[in-house]
DNA sequence: ACATTAAGTGATT
DNA sequence: AATCACTTAATGT
């Protein structure tokens, strides 16, 4: 199966026989850009580990209002999915997929089991916890101290990062979304970043200087 | 040429 | 920093 070239992206991290499991229990999902993973209702029974591609997690408040919360890229795993999985709760936050992605899905049922056979897979949880929640707190401090320009700076450097390119293709409406502001806000701070000479605007386009 | 959508701007809270 | 109301610019048909 092709589930077996993707694997070799585990190797240093998985013993071969959990490996072999992964085989045997996962199964391979594909999903293009803007699909929705998991809807903030949802109850989860199956945990996605990333492959290629970006997911995007998010918080929603009862009224349609959307927080990112952090991006899961490839060889993460998505730790509010464990979280939701293992307290039966609803998920009460959104994946979506930022690019095409492919992913392998565990099935709920065989985590436990693996937690304690494998020392690898709970080392590989407990980092994708610790990891996941770095990240959180990462968004959290952005929320709460700084300011709507540092966050706007700070996200478009990111998303650099991420995509490993300097061309971010969004509207300012799409990056007011998801920095929970307005979209006039954006455009008046991405001018100033302009005039500042740290970006370049195009329609649709951002390149990051 | 016209309609639609993205981005820029001044004024107000 | 948000919202409104409006303008300007780019794109699609």
């Amino acid at each position: 199966m092709l589930l077996d070239v993707h694997l070799n992206l585990f190797e240093s991290r998985f013993e071969p026989q959990l490996r072999k499991e992964v085989l045997l229990n996962g199964r391979l999902k594909k999903v293009n850009a803007g699909a929705v993973l998991i809807s903030t209702n949802a109850t989860v029974k199956e945990v996605p580990i990333l492959i290629s591609g970006v997911l995007k997690v998010l918080r929603q408040d009862d009224k349609g209002h959307e927080v990112l919360l952090y991006y899961l890229e490839s060889g993460d795993a998505c730790a509010m999915s464990m979280n939701c999985c293992i307290s039966g709760q609803e998920s009460g936050f959104k994946v979506l997929a930022e690019e095409d992605s492919e992913m392998i899905m565990i099935p709920l049922l065989v985590m436990d089991d693996w937690l304690r056979k494998f020392p690898s897979w709970r080392r590989f949880v407990f980092q994708s916890y610790n990891d996941r929640f770095l990240e959180l707190m990462h968004s959290i401090d952005s929320m709460a101290f700084m300011k709507m320009d540092e966050r706007l700076f700070n996200y478009l450097l990111d998303k650099k990062q991420s995509s490993g390119s300097y061309i971010i293709t969004k509207t300012h409406q799409e990056i007011a979304e998801e920095l929970n502001t307005s979209r006039v806000v954006v455009s008046r701070l991405l001018k100033q970043l302009e005039q500042k000479g740290l970006v370049e605007l195009y329609r649709q386009r951002i390149e990051v200087l």
